[in-house]
DNA sequence: CATGAATGAGCTTTCATTCAT
DNA sequence: CATGAATGAAAGCTCATTCAT
């Protein structure tokens, strides 16, 4: 009875959830107010605050989760693959695959990195940003060692062209409605590009 | 005495509109009150209903504004240049006078990017984003015809990795405060990585 | 203890009812303001708009409520009746007794055939004032049959001159605070004149 | 040159006065602003306010202009008369023309009679009414004198039912859309109907 | 005689949030 | 675990009116 009860519990809980992610990644975190998340899911207002203490703390946790499924994509495409070549064609792929199947949730995380939002979210998110940057950073390095990124080569500025290409494209893909942008060939040409031009 | 009274007027409806392109840059347009606006300024909400019919307008116009800098600089920047290597130059330098002359502007605008906007606005800003982007194409085409970029490396791939690039060190000046991003020095480092690896 | 609340809820929704009711009335829709009600019922604004969808929808169901009462005391006092002049008189006291029993729907009735109000509440309106001159006029052309009303007496003339009349004597004690108007006395006078003059 | 000024001046107030009466007419009084009034006669609202101390006095002036083109008509089509029953059908007469040539007008003046209304206009308004009834009143009982109206006919009752019956035909013109009720046709069948069975 | 610019007060409506049950 | 009912504060916007020019 206990174990129906949490169930329910879950089940509600996850559906204010993955309501709120989407509607604030169609309409914007300030644009959505509880009553609609609460229409939308067809529970009363207070319900939502049984589970969240307020608006706020709603957004905190559909980040950290978020997070939490970047951060087991990264596991999974990148650091599990032994080849320097396979780990750079899986974080082309994990943003592939985090944009198919967590589109909300992508929406979602490339709105965070320039909205408004409340102070401590906002340095949670640049902890989180910086974390990932300074891995590829030293994803990177650990390349030059190896010989496949040129000495001459500055990695920050590499870096930043990874990290700003892959966004770009998915900017397009989503905010753009350009879906080519993420498709399976282009993501291809992405990997040749970077093949030809930043590694050897 | 109709100059002074129109400079009074010009100075009322100019306060309001860099007053809400501060605001809006800052906290974010829906996060922006006319309230908020118009005690920054100092007049009465009616003053800003008589210069603007409504906060849409108030939006659209200052997007038109921030547009019109945008260009200027691309002609004075890039297209007034003959040298390839230097219009390349001048696509880095014109993004960094922006960001520097117009910081709420260039915030401002980079936020319209993913914020959510009303749907009319939102259409114009694609407008002007897929112009943009066609000119750079067209100009990277032009230079593989010069001979400039070579001939198996893929326009768009190419043309959204600058893109992206370029907005990636913006976001890192702007939103994660790191004011190396766009420094000089840094930008020129880019501007070498770019005639290394993506130029030749 | 359920009850208690139900008794409670339409407690509050009522006093909001009635006092629009009142208000509206005596100062006309546009006057009143949904912080005068608020005020006046001691509730905040959002408990207004928690039982009513907007301004309009409240006088929307004003109406409907007001026009229910009305339909009421015509079954009452006029379709019970089977003899005919018993009928006419219940026409006139069907009008005195709502008159006196809710005066502020009556003047806010009178008001609302006149007031400029929302076009679909226009149409609510006049559809409910046609449907009722409609049975007035055929229980004049069954007066015809039996014999009351005179073979070469023009029924729509007729029903107008009733209708009117009675608007004509509830305006005098409303609007021109004419308490006469409407007495007991003066009222069948008004029977005796119908007989006299109208009917045979 | 004054003298074309001051045409000018007429033109322009008259332009607003005409403007403002069909407006209050067509939407109420409270319903229009100052703003749309301005808006339709092309001009500044100081101008307006140039002519009119403010929106009671320009209301007030219109119901003055208003009553006393009634007045004209009273005298054209009553007064002026020197039959009993050419005075009846006058009667009948003047309220035709009133709402065939000024139909703004009319419609503005039977709002008047129930609309909120500012306290001095209201007393103003009930004034004028109560005037024109008792000359109502005082034909009729010249009419018993004369033999025209049965010596034990109600004279209040006959005169209420008089101006009832037309108000009642002017509602269904104006706000009933029903454009047979102010036909010729059907005010010479109500003219019969009086003759008939109110006058001998 | 007319205008542009400005104002204080007020409008209807919605927000995030909380209470008792 | 969920509900109906309520709240203070604030939102965007418009009102009638006035000033200097």
């Amino acid at each position: 009875m206990a174990q129906k009860k949490e169930a329910i519990h879950q089940d509600t809980k996850n559906r204010i959830f993955m309501t709120a992610a989407q509607l604030f990644a169609t309409e914007g975190y300030d644009r959505v107010s509880i009553r609609q998340i609460c229409e939308a899911v067809g529970v009363g207002k207070p319900t939502l605050y049984y589970y969240f203490k307020d608006k706020e703390t709603l957004l905190h946790e559909l980040i950290n989760y978020s997070w939490s499924i970047s951060e087991d994509l990264i596991e999974k495409y990148i650091e599990n693959k032994s080849d320097y070549f396979e780990q750079i064609r899986g974080i082309i792929q994990a943003r592939k695959i985090f944009a198919e199947k967590y589109p909300f949730f992508i929406r979602f995380f490339i709105m965070l990195n320039i909205m408004s939002v409340p102070e401590n979210i906002r340095s949670a998110l640049i902890q989180y940003t910086t974390n990932l940057f300074t891995e590829l950073v030293r994803f990177l390095q650990n390349g030059q060692k190896l010989g496949h990124v040129a000495e001459e080569t500055d990695i920050f500025i590499l870096a930043n062209t990874m990290v700003g290409t892959l966004n770009q494209l998915l900017m397009r893909h989503f905010f753009l409605d350009d879906k080519d942008a993420m498709s399976d060939e282009n993501l291809s040409k992405l990997y040749q590009f970077w093949k030809n031009h930043l590694f050897q």
